[in-house]
RNA sequence: CGGGGCGUAGCGCAGUUUGGUAGCGCGCAAGUUUUGGGUACUUGAGGCCCCCGGUUCGAAUCCGGGCGCCCCGACCA
């Protein structure tokens, strides 16, 4: 074997990592999230709002759809993976061809002068309201809850932001069907908590406002979840002390204020708080427009013949990477929650080299990929500004420094990244740490 | 889709006003040096100057036309 097992997996040591990290950063890709993702070797762009993710962004993006895949099972819902390539028939069905101005149309003519017959699927509810409704008959069949996550295409008339508006992405889409509103209702409020699960797991849990928004042209009310950023698109209004807010579009709306603000009196909304926000989720109630349009029906309780209604739940692992990345950076790089961390922990060997920094770095890397603790090793011949520069920018929750002027009193370094803090203590107690639950 | 800016080495930039066939920093290669916060120095490799056309003895530079990228706005199931 030319690679030890432990570089597949959990274990990475620098020396044998493709990427580097860079001191400069492209002047046409100006937001923070692209600019450190690109430096730390994370993502590359290879056009305007179209990224290629490298190991390091790989793994993270890979931690994100993981933990949205564990909150989506939770409630429920069953994981499918549905087609890029739609025919322009389900589009006209729902007589959304015309209509949708981001889907991209390509033409399977391979001479290059038909018609255009295929799309590139922005969002999949004309695959996924026909393909549940096969197997949609009684009420019985009902609800099913499924969600895929994969790429989406959308057609930007501004790709921009680094990770936060693409025009090719990652996105979980989940879709529901149900019997009657009442059912509907009730998995939407579960689906609401699954989400926000999800922010808080990956580090966004305090600065995530559950958000009422403009239903577009499916239902009344929509509900966004925004995080706070200096950096986001969207302004909301968030109501004092909580964790809810309305979105601009719908700030003169009194039956919204009368849902986010408790006994609601004319005015009140100047109390609110305007806040940018970058939006990370966004769930509608979509009745029964798509699943009458594919003629979905099942026989109820009664006898009678009904159509499912629906509610369809979007959330962009790529898009809240690039937030987490946006909002929890620092001057010197990224910092990254534990759970979304591409490694736990970043060992720093001072000197490579020096017998016992050597042998103390091997050690502290075999015991942590035995105690399953992810760790990167930066065993690379480089001055120590370089490492400890590098090792901040790539944003590890913890770095292990150990030297050979430390090894002298039998002490390794650890630091926390998000905090700056450091300890001296032994080899030992600081595995025990990482390792610890 | 409006307004502004930009396109020169892998990356970040200068050179364009006043045409004379390219330069700096980072990175890369070799070496000396240094060694607990991006060490210093030496040498070297690396460029259809976005593309097409025009003017000219000669174009990165001037003129036409494309294409692409970024920022602000519009847009954003």
């Amino acid at each position: 074997m030319s690679h030890p097992p432990e570089t597949q997996d959990a274990m990475m040591r620098l020396s044998q990592l493709f990427t580097k990290t860079s001191k400069e950063s492209s002047k046409s890709d100006v937001s923070r999230n692209a600019q450190l993702l690109t430096r730390a070797g994370y993502v590359d762009r290879l056009m305007a709002g179209v990224y290629q993710y490298l190991p390091l962004g790989l793994r993270t993006l890979g931690k994100i759809e993981n933990i949205i895949r564990e909150e989506m099972n939770a409630i429920g819902a069953q994981e499918v993976l549905m087609p890029s390539l739609h025919p322009r028939e389900i589009w006209e069905t729902t007589q959304r061809w015309d209509k949708v101005d981001v889907l991209y149309k390509l033409s399977s003519d391979r001479e290059g002068r038909g018609e255009c017959d295929l799309a590139l699927g922005p969002t999949h509810e004309e695959t996924v309201t026909p393909m549940v409704g096969g197997f949609v008959q009684s009420y019985r069949d009902l609800p099913v809850h499924v969600y895929q996550i994969q790429t989406k295409f959308r057609n930007e008339p501004r790709a921009k932001s680094g990770l936060l508006r693409g025009r090719e992405f990652r996105m979980k889409d989940m879709y529901s069907f149900h019997a009657d509103q009442a059912d509907l209702d009730a998995f939407y409020d579960r689906a609401i908590q699954a989400y926000l699960n999800v922010y808080k797991r990956v580090g966004l849990g305090e600065t995530t406002l559950v958000t009422f928004a403009s239903g577009g042209v499916f239902s009344k009310y929509s509900h966004e979840f925004q995080t706070i950023s200096p950096y986001g698109e969207d302004v909301v209004y968030r109501v004092p002390g909580t964790h809810t807010a309305i979105n601009k579009e719908v700030i003169e709306d009194t039956d919204a204020l009368k849902d986010i603000i408790p006994n609601y009196k004319p005015g009140d909304e100047k109390n609110l708080e305007e806040l940018k926000a970058i939006e990370v989720g966004n769930i509608f109630k979509l009745g029964t427009r798509f699943s009458s349009a594919f003629n979905v029906s099942f026989t109820d309780k009664d006898g009678q013949v009904k159509t499912p209604v629906m509610g369809c739940y979007g959330l962009g692992p790529s898009r809240l990477m690039g937030t987490i990345a946006e909002s929890m950076g620092d001057d010197q790089g990224l910092i990254w929650p534990e759970e979304v961390a591409p490694y736990k922990v970043g060992i720093i060997n001072l000197k490579v080299g020096h017998a016992e920094a050597d042998k103390a770095s091997a050690d502290a890397y075999a015991k942590l990929n035995a105690a399953g603790v992810e760790a990167l090793l930066d065993d690379r011949d480089l001055s120590v500004g370089v490492k400890f520069a590098d090792m901040d920018l790539l944003g590890l929750p913890w770095q292990l420094i150990i030297g050979p002027r430390g090894l002298e009193k039998g002490a390794v370094e650890l630091k926390q990244r998000a905090t700056g803090e450091r300890s001296e203590l032994s080899l030992d107690a600081a595995l025990q740490k990482l390792a610890g639950r």
